[in-house]
DNA sequence: GTGGTCTAGACCACC
DNA sequence: GTGGTCTAGACCACA
């Protein structure tokens, strides 16, 4: 996996196993990989993974069993969807209204912009 | 320069180009690098450039005397800016639509967080 | 096909194009020849193809799907026509104006003269 | 010198001959060249020259003196100014009339167009 | 010298 | 398979 120096590694890799519970790859309540062997297959520090997991957990997409490791929590695809949703609307939109701005683009124009794109 | 790969790199040279008109760098009326002294500089093909300012031609931002060269166009910031505008309109937008739909984000919610973001 | 040297060859295969569309031999919305088979048709290279087929859809008269291929745009004729108009009045009717202001015919004379055709 | 399919060569040459009038190589009252010598520097029949002659001739262009050759006419410019002006408004107006009926461009848009193409 | 066109051949992304 | 881009090298008209 290729990391882009925009966006700390340890939440490119949050998307990254984001992505694969989403796909249905790793089911529910399915144990997932140690942080040591995730390190492995990333390439990375595990340190890196462990701030993945537990930025994960905080969010409610994983949990742990102390002793045994991190597992897919019950309505994980839930709170990656409200993850993904309110990363859109805190960074995306921010950055495409402020272009908005610079282009002279109000907001009236998007409506009509909008419609378009649904035909 | 750098060029990345997801653009073709007459496009690229042709927003560097239209990048230094609107930093002032390159007044109106002045005449610019010759096809073949900017492709030394780029170090690209001449072809390529001349696929740049064809471009930038047609959109009216530059134009060009024969067997003289290149110049910047009377109007050619406005014309940059409406060229910005156009491609924000039919590249960036299309993408974030889709994400929203994605997300579940319906349009009606884009107007109130359009105005927190104005506070 | 001859081509003659005082114009472009992809112009004057751009314009082979329009007129079998203004014929309906290529009627709208139909898919025309891939650049490869038209260029071997043609008898030039898969580039000179290219730039016609590019030069027609920057004009409205064609449009592309990705990797399927080049198709005759809705109002094609409409377009064509336009195209046809545009080029009579930047490159006829100059060289025409020339001709009378060396010739001593004033632009009242035409008028008389055009009414006269029209008998 | 080459020739054109589109008009008879004896025309072809007759332009020739005018404009080298017209240029002041050929100052009037002066003995042209012979029929035969003209023949073979344009590589044509003599009948051919002998028809440009009396072309020219009948348009008070040129003049001959029996058995001695022909001579460019006093007012030979003014006459072959004439004789383009005729040429330009009896062939070359009607055809261009006839491409704006085509095109739809009505005779009011050519003021327009005729004066923007005075600055 | 300038732009403008054309060829031959290559490689890429997408379908 | 399709279009799309890029290179290298050539030749042309015009100024």
């Amino acid at each position: 996996m290729e990391y882009h120096k925009h966006q700390a590694i340890y939440l490119q890799i949050a998307e990254f196993v984001a992505n694969n519970i989403l796909a249905g790859n790793w089911p529910k309540g399915e144990k997932i990989a140690s942080v040591r062997e995730m390190a492995s297959t990333m390439q990375v520090n595990p340190n890196t993974i462990m701030r993945t997991y537990t930025h994960l957990s905080d969010a409610g997409i994983l949990f742990n069993k102390r002793g045994i490791g991190f597992f897919v929590a019950e309505d994980a695809p839930k709170k990656i969807l409200k993850m993904q949703k309110d990363k859109f609307i805190q960074e995306t939109l921010p950055v495409v209204f402020e272009k908005m701005e610079l282009l002279g683009i109000r907001f009236e124009d998007l409506k009509e912009i909008y419609q378009k794109g649904l035909k």
